[in-house]
DNA sequence: GTAGGGTTAG
C-alpha cells in the first residue's frame, strides 16, 4: 500500500494543486501512513515542488521520530525555496531530537550557511562533519571549501582540500574557483597546472578566472589550447570580450562559434549594449529574430529594451512589448521593469503606469523604476504619492528610492520635504546616503536659490565631493548668476576632471550671461589650452525603423539644406503662433 | 535523494 502512495504522488506531482494537497493528505492520514518511511519524504518532495513548505511543516511535525530521509527531504525543500535559515535552524533542532545526520544532510545544510553568510553556523556544521566521520566525502568535502571561499577565507578551504583522502575534479575545480574568487591567479593557476585531471569545467572555469581579472591574453591562450570546447566556453570568451570592452574580438568570436544558443547571442547583444553601441544592439536582435533558431528570452528582451530607452526609440520598444507578450513574458518581473523604464524614458507615462499597473508581483525595482520615472517627468507629486503607496504595499524603499523622490522634490522646490525625507532616510530606514544622495540635496537647494546653504552643505559632507557635486553647483550658478561661487566650484572641478572641457563651457555662459566678454574670451583660451574639446551632444531620432543620430548644426547628411529650410519654415510658423524661444537654454548647449 | 560553470531591471 505504500508503496502506491509513492508510486501516486510521483506521477501526480506534476499535476497536483495544493487542493489535491489536502485531499492526498487526508487519504495519508487514513491508512496510517502519514508516518511512514517511504511515504513522508515523498510527500514533503512533492509539497516543496509547490512550494508549499509552510504545509510540508505541518506534517513534518507530527512525525513523532522522523527519520533521515524526512529531515533530508524538509532540508531540501526549504533549500529548493530559498529559506536558507530555515535550512539552518531546522538542522539544530535536528539535533537537539537527537537525529543523525548523514552525508546527504551535510552538503544541503553546508551550502544554506554559504548562501547567507552564517559564519558561526557553518562552523558549528563543520563541527558535527568532523564528529559524524564525513571529512572526507567528496560532496561534503567540496561543499565545504566553497562555504569558506564564499567568506573568503582561502585558509580554511585550502585545510578541508588537503585533509581530503582522494581529491576527484570536483573538489580541484571548488579549490581552484576559491583562489580565483580572492583573484589570487598565480595560486589557482599552480593548481590547475597540477592537477591530475582536466574537464571542460575546469578549463572554463580558470578562463573565466583570467577575465574576472582582466586577463584576455591569458585567457584566450588557455581557450586556444584546451582539447575541446563547448558552448560554454565559447560564451565565455565571448562575454569576456564583451565587458572588456572589445566589441571587434567578441564579433569576430560570434562569427567563428560552431553552435549557438541564446546566451551566445546575448553576449553579443550585450556587449554591444555595455559600449554604447546601441543602434548595433537593435539591428543584432532583429538579425536573431530572422535567423529564428534561438528564440531570445527575459535578458534578451531587457537589453533591448534598455537600448531602446537609451535611444529614445519607442515604435521599436512598443514592437519589443507586443512580441513579449506573444512569447509568453507578461508576467515577468525583469521585462516587466524593464518595459516600465523604457516607457518613462521614451515619454510615454502613460503606458509605464499601464506596464506598472498590470504586474501583479512588484519588487524594490519596479517602484523605483516608476518613481523615477515620474519624477523625470516632472509628475514630481505623483512620485511622492506613488512612494506612500509603496510603504503601504509593504515594500521597502533603498537608496534609489530616495534618489528618485528627492529628485521630486527638486523638481517642485519642495525643500523642507527634501530635507525630512533625507532625514527620515538615515532615521527609519537605516540607509547610509551615497554621495548620490549628497548630489541630490545639493541641486535641490542649488535649484532653490539657497546657495549659501548649498556650499555649506558641501563643506560638511562626510565623503570628499566628486565633479557631479560640484557641476550641480555650478549649474544653480548659472541659474542665479552668482560669479564667485561658480569660480570656485569651477576651481575644483578642474582638479578633479582637468579634462573635461563641458567645465569651462559652463563658466563661459555665466560670463556670457552677465555681458563679461572679456571673462568669456579667458576662459575660452584655458578651454583651448587644456587641449581637448567638448563633445557635441549628440540626439537620435527613430526614422523608418532605424536610429539616426545628429547634432547641433550638424551638415552630414545628404539633404542638409532641405532639411535647415524645412526647420527655418518651422521655427517662422511657431513664431507666428506666439512662441518665443528660450535663448539661455539653447545657447548652454553651443 | 547530495558537490564544481551563466547573462538581464532602478
Amino acid at each position: 500500500m505504500d508503496g502506491l502512495f509513492t508510486l501516486w504522488l510521483s506521477a501526480t506531482m506534476f499535476e497536483i494543486t495544493s487542493n489535491h494537497l489536502h485531499q492526498i493528505q487526508g487519504q495519508i492520514i487514513s491508512h496510517g501512513f502519514e508516518c511512514n518511511e517511504y511515504v513522508a519524504p515523498k510527500f514533503i518532495t512533492a509539497c516543496a515542488e509547490l512550494k508549499k513548505m509552510g504545509y510540508a511543516r505541518k506534517v513534518f511535525d507530527q512525525i513523532p521520530d522522523p527519520n533521515t530521509a524526512s529531515w533530508n527531504a524538509m532540508f531540501r525543500g526549504y533549500s529548493q525555496n530559498e529559506s536558507y535559515w530555515d535550512v539552518i535552524v531546522l538542522f539544530s533542532q535536528m539535533n537537539r531530537a537527537g537525529a543523525l545526520p548523514n552525508c546527504f544532510t551535510f552538503p544541503i545544510v553546508l551550502r544554506s550557511c554559504g548562501k547567507v553568510n552564517a559564519t558561526t553556523e557553518g562552523e558549528e556544521v563543520h563541527c558535527f562533519v568532523v564528529k559524524g566521520g564525513f571529512k572526507s566525502n567528496p560532496f561534503v568535502a567540496t561543499t565545504l571549501i566553497d562555504m569558506y571561499s564564499s567568506r573568503g577565507s582561502i585558509g580554511a578551504a585550502y585545510k578541508v582540500f588537503g585533509e581530503m583522502i582522494e581529491r576527484n575534479v570536483v573538489a580541484w575545480t571548488s579549490m581552484i574557483n576559491a583562489y580565483i574568487s580572492c583573484h589570487d591567479m598565480v595560486s589557482a593557476r599552480r593548481l590547475f597546472d597540477l592537477a591530475p585531471e582536466r574537464d571542460i569545467i575546469l578549463w572554463n572555469t580558470m578562463i573565466s578566472g583570467y577575465i574576472e581579472v582582466g586577463d584576455m591574453e591569458a585567457a584566450r591562450q588557455l581557450f586556444d589550447k584546451m582539447p575541446s570546447r563547448d558552448v560554454m566556453s565559447w560564451n565565455t570568451m565571448l562575454s569576456g570580450y564583451a565587458t572588456n570592452g572589445d566589441v571587434e574580438s567578441c564579433e569576430k568570436l560570434f562569427k567563428k562559434m560552431p553552435e549557438r544558443n541564446v546566451f551566445s547571442w546575448n553576449g553579443l547583444i550585450g556587449g554591444y549594449a555595455r559600449n554604447g553601441h546601441l543602434s548595433e544592439v537593435l539591428n543584432s536582435f532583429k538579425q536573431m529574430l530572422i535567423e529564428a533558431d534561438v528564440l531570445p528570452n527575459d535578458a534578451t528582451l531587457v537589453t533591448v529594451l534598455s537600448s531602446c530607452s537609451r535611444l529614445g526609440a519607442l515604435d521599436m520598444g512598443k514592437w519589443v512589448h507586443v512580441y513579449a507578450e506573444s512569447i509568453g513574458f507578461t508576467e515577468n518581473l525583469f521585462v516587466g521593469n524593464a518595459l516600465i523604464d523604457m516607457y518613462a524614458k521614451c515619454g510615454n507615462i502613460e503606458n509605464a503606469i499601464d506596464v506598472f499597473h498590470s504586474l501583479d508581483k512588484k519588487d524594490t525595482i519596479t517602484w523605483n523604476t516608476m518613481i523615477n520615472g515620474l519624477a523625470m517627468h516632472g509628475h514630481a507629486s505623483d512620485a511622492l504619492s506613488l512612494f506612500d503607496h509603496m510603504k503601504n504595499a509593504g515594500e521597502k524603499p533603498d537608496g534609489v528610492t530616495f534618489v528618485g523622490i528627492l529628485s521630486a522634490c527638486t523638481h517642485i522646490g519642495l525643500v523642507k520635504d527634501g530635507f525630512s525625507y533625507f532625514q527620515s532616510m538615515v532615521d527609519q530606514y537605516s540607509i547610509v546616503p551615497q554621495i548620490e544622495h549628497y548630489g541630490c540635496m545639493v541641486d535641490l537647494l542649488g535649484r532653490a536659490g539657497l546657495l549659501d546653504q548649498a556650499i555649506d552643505f558641501v563643506r560638511k559632507m562626510p565623503m570628499k565631493p566628486d565633479s557631479i557635486i560640484w557641476a550641480a553647483l555650478l549649474g544653480a550658478c548659472r541659474i542665479y548668476k552668482n560669479v564667485e561661487l561658480a569660480e570656485l566650484a569651477l576651481q575644483q572641478l578642474i582638479e578633479l576632471e582637468p579634462n573635461n572641457p563641458a567645465n569651462f563651457v559652463m563658466l563661459s555662459n555665466i560670463y556670457k550671461d552677465l555681458g563679461r566678454w572679456q571673462d568669456v574670451a579667458r576662459s575660452k583660451v584655458a578651454m583651448r589650452d587644456t587641449g581637448f574639446r567638448k563633445l557635441p551632444g549628440c540626439s537620435v531620432i527613430e526614422v523608418n525603423d532605424s536610429v539616426v543620430e545628429f547634432y547641433s548644426l550638424d551638415e552630414r547628411h545628404l539633404e542638409t539644406e532641405d532639411i535647415y529650410r524645412t526647420l527655418k519654415g518651422l521655427t517662422i510658423l511657431l513664431r507666428s503662433y506666439g512662441y518665443v524661444p528660450n535663448l539661455v537654454e539653447v545657447g548652454q548647449r553651443a
